[in-house]
DNA sequence: CTGGGTTGGTGTAACGATGCACTGACTCTA
DNA sequence: TAGAGTCAGTGCATCGTTACACCAACCCAG
C-alpha cells in the first residue's frame, strides 16, 4: 500500500504535523499564505488523502451515516435510498445501507453496529409504533432520524421523524374514488401493524364517514398473521387480496384503497388472474408514486410522496441537526402529499 | 459514550490487554480454559464490543466491503444489492453501497474512496470495456470483483468477473421470438456502449443468422448519444424506441429483444401509447425477470439472471477470495441464464 | 541438579490524526 | 525600553487494538 500519511507531507512542506493538521482542519487563518501553500503542494505532490480509521478513532465519529430501510429490493426504497445518497453526498458523507426486511431485531442489531461503527447519525424507515429496541443507543447520543413513520407520543425527545402526513394521504385516496361516484371501497394492506398504516386507514375512514358512508361496510384485508410478507412481497399481499376479494359471493368492491404501490400492482395482477380490467371493472389507487406506477398498463393513480425532498431533510438532521434552521430536537415533519391520477381509477 | 475498551476487560479478568486481545482473535488455544472463562464473562458482563476504527487502524483493513451498482433505484439492482447484502452478512462483513448512475467518473471515485475506506474488497457493476479508470487501486492491492461485465482481454490479472453469459442469453431470448414464428424481431437498448450490451446482441445476431435471418434487416434501436439515460430512466428508453419504431411509415417489426426489463417495460407503455396490444400485436422479451416482469400485464416474458447464486460468488471473491475452492486470481465465471415465458411473447 | 523445551501468559511500540498547551519571535503602547 | 499582546507554528499525549518479542514458571531427560 505505502500509505501517505501526515508526516510525509509535513515532511515535504518543511513543516510540522501539526501545522498540517490545522491545515486540513479549517484552521488555515493561523498560518502565512506561503506556508498554506507549501502544504497544498505536498498535499498534491504526494496524492495525501487522510486515513479514516485514525481520524475516527481521535475523534470517535467518522464521515459516514447509517440508513436502515426495509428492502432495497422494493423499488420505492430503491428510490429513497438513492436521493439518500445524492443528498448525503452535498454534504460530504458516506452512506452505509441496511435492509432489515422490517424485522424488528434486525433493526436493532443494524441501529446498535452502526453506532458502534461512528455513523454521525441514522435514517430509520421502521414503521414500528415503539422505538424502545434502540432506545439505549440513542440514549448513549446517537442522532436518530425516522422516515415514513411520525413521531409518536412515547418516542425518546431528540427523535426526528420525516414523513408525509399519512392521514391526509389516506383522505386524499379514498376522496378521489368518492369524487368518482364508488360507494364500496376496499382498503388493502399487509398483516404488520405499523404507524403509517393506522394513519392511512384513519384517513380512509375519515373520508368515506365525511361522505357519510360507514367504513364498518366496507372491505378491509389485512393479510394473514400466519404468512408476514416483507417488502419486497408486497406484490404478493395484492395479488392474495385480489382473489379473496373477488372470490364467489363476496361483497365485492368496486374500487381500492392499496397501501402502497407495489401491493396496488399486485392487486392489479390479481384482477388480471380473475378477468377483471383495472380502471373498467375495479378502481384501484397506490401510495409512493413508484416509478413503475407510470409504466404500468393501466398506469398507476398513486398518492405521490416527495422523496426527494424529504431525502435532504432527513439527511441533513442526521448528519448535522439545526442545520435546517430551526435546531431545536425532537421535531416532527409531516410533508403533504400529492395525488397523482392515471388510468387505473375511473368513474363508476 | 463512556465505551468499554479492551482494559475494562483486561482489568475485570484479571489478564493482560495482550490475553483479551489474543482471545479476540482466536488465539485462545494459548491459555488455560479458567482464563478463557474469566475473559468470556467480562466480556459478557461488561457488554464490551471491539472498536472497529481502532482494530482497521491496526489491521490495515475493515470488515466491510465495497458494493457500486449503477442504481438501487431500479428495481433489478435493488434487488441485486438485497442479495448481495444477504450473503455478506453471512460472512460476517457489512456492505457499504454506492450508485454510480454508470458515470466513470463516478466509479472511480466511489472505488477510491471506498479502497481508502480500508473495504475488504468491491463489487462494481459496470459494464465499461475498460477497468483503467480504477487500474491504479487495483494495482495496490484491491480485490475487485466485476458483475455484469465478463472479462475483458486488457482487464488487470487479478479481477474477478461474475455474470451470465449475455451471448447466449442474447441468442436465447432471440431463438424463442423466432420458434414463435417471428421474422421480423428488433433489438432495443440504451446509447450506452457496454460489454454485456454487445455481447447480448452478438447472442441477437447469431440466434437470426442461424435462422438464415440477416441482422442488417432489422431494426435496431440504440438510443440517441444526446440524451444518455440513466438506469432509473431505462423504461424511458424503451418508450422512445416504441414511439419511433412504429411511426408511420416504419419498418415495424412484430417482436422485441429489449436489453433489460425495465427497457421492455417502457416499451411496452410505448406500444400502449400508440395503441398496440402488447403479446398479440407486438411480443416483447427482457432481460433479468425482474419482480415486476411477472407482475405487470401482460406478464412479461424474461432472461432470468440467477441473482442470488452470483451475489454469494461475488461477495465470496470480495472478501475471501480462493474460499470458493479455487484461489487462482483473475477468474471469470459465466453463468447460464434461464428464459421465462410468460404472455408477453406469443406466436404470430 | 543442570539445561533445554514447553506452557501460559505479559510489555510495549506501533497504526495515523488531532488539538491542547506551549514557545519564540515580533509588534505595539506607555 | 519594559511589559503586554499577537502571530505562526510546534511537541506531545492520546484514541483502542494488535502482534512481536520476551519472560517466568514448570517439567523432564540425562
Amino acid at each position: 500500500m505505502a500509505r501517505v500519511t501526515i508526516q510525509d507531507v509535513a515532511r515535504a512542506a518543511e513543516v510540522s504535523p501539526s501545522t498540517v493538521s490545522n491545515f486540513l482542519n479549517n484552521r488555515s487563518e493561523r498560518m502565512v499564505a506561503a506556508t498554506r501553500e507549501r502544504i497544498e503542494r505536498a498535499i498534491a505532490e504526494l496524492g495525501y488523502r487522510p486515513n479514516r480509521a485514525a481520524r475516527q478513532l481521535r475523534n470517535g465519529r467518522s464521515q459516514t451515516m447509517g440508513l436502515v430501510v426495509p428492502s432495497v429490493g422494493n423499488p420505492f426504497w430503491g428510490a429513497f435510498a438513492r436521493e439518500v445518497e445524492v443528498a448525503a453526498l452535498e454534504m460530504g458523507c458516506n452512506v452505509l445501507l441496511c435492509n432489515s426486511e422490517r424485522d424488528p431485531d434486525r433493526e436493532r442489531r443494524y441501529v446498535e453496529e452502526l453506532w458502534e461503527d461512528g455513523v454521525r447519525g441514522i435514517i430509520l424507515c421502521t414503521s414500528l409504533p415503539s422505538l424502545e429496541h434502540v432506545g439505549h443507543v440513542i440514549k448513549e447520543g446517537l442522532r436518530l432520524v425516522t422516515f415514513d413513520r411520525p413521531a409518536q407520543p412515547n418516542d425518546p425527545a431528540s427523535v426526528v421523524s420525516i414523513s408525509i402526513d399519512n392521514n391526509v394521504g389516506g383522505q386524499i385516496a379514498t376522496s378521489h374514488l368518492l369524487e368518482l361516484g364508488h360507494t364500496k371501497i376496499a382498503f388493502v394492506s399487509g398483516s404488520i401493524r405499523s404507524v403509517n398504516r393506522s394513519a392511512r386507514y384513519r384517513g380512509y375512514c375519515d373520508a368515506l364517514e365525511a361522505a357519510g358512508l360507514s367504513p364498518d361496510d366496507m372491505p378491509v384485508w389485512a393479510g394473514t398473521d400466519a404468512t408476514r410478507f416483507g417488502d419486497v412481497e408486497a406484490a404478493q399481499v395484492g395479488r392474495n387480496a385480489a382473489h379473496e376479494l373477488f372470490r364467489e359471493g363476496a361483497d365485492a368492491p368496486t374500487a381500492v384503497v392499496a397501501i402502497n404501490d407495489m401491493t396496488a400492482l399486485g392487486f392489479c395482477r390479481g384482477l388480471r388472474d380473475l378477468g377483471l380490467e383495472v380502471g373498467v371493472d375495479v378502481s384501484v389507487i397506490g401510495f409512493d408514486d413508484i416509478i413503475l406506477a407510470d409504466l404500468y398498463d393501466p398506469p398507476l393513480t398513486s398518492v405521490r410522496q416527495p422523496i426527494s425532498q424529504m431525502a435532504k431533510l432527513a439527511v441533513a438532521e442526521a448528519v448535522d441537526p439545526g442545520a435546517n434552521g430551526s435546531n431545536e430536537p425532537g421535531r416532527s415533519v409531516l410533508l403533504r402529499p400529492e395525488l397523482v391520477v392515471r388510468e387505473s381509477t375511473q368513474s363508476k
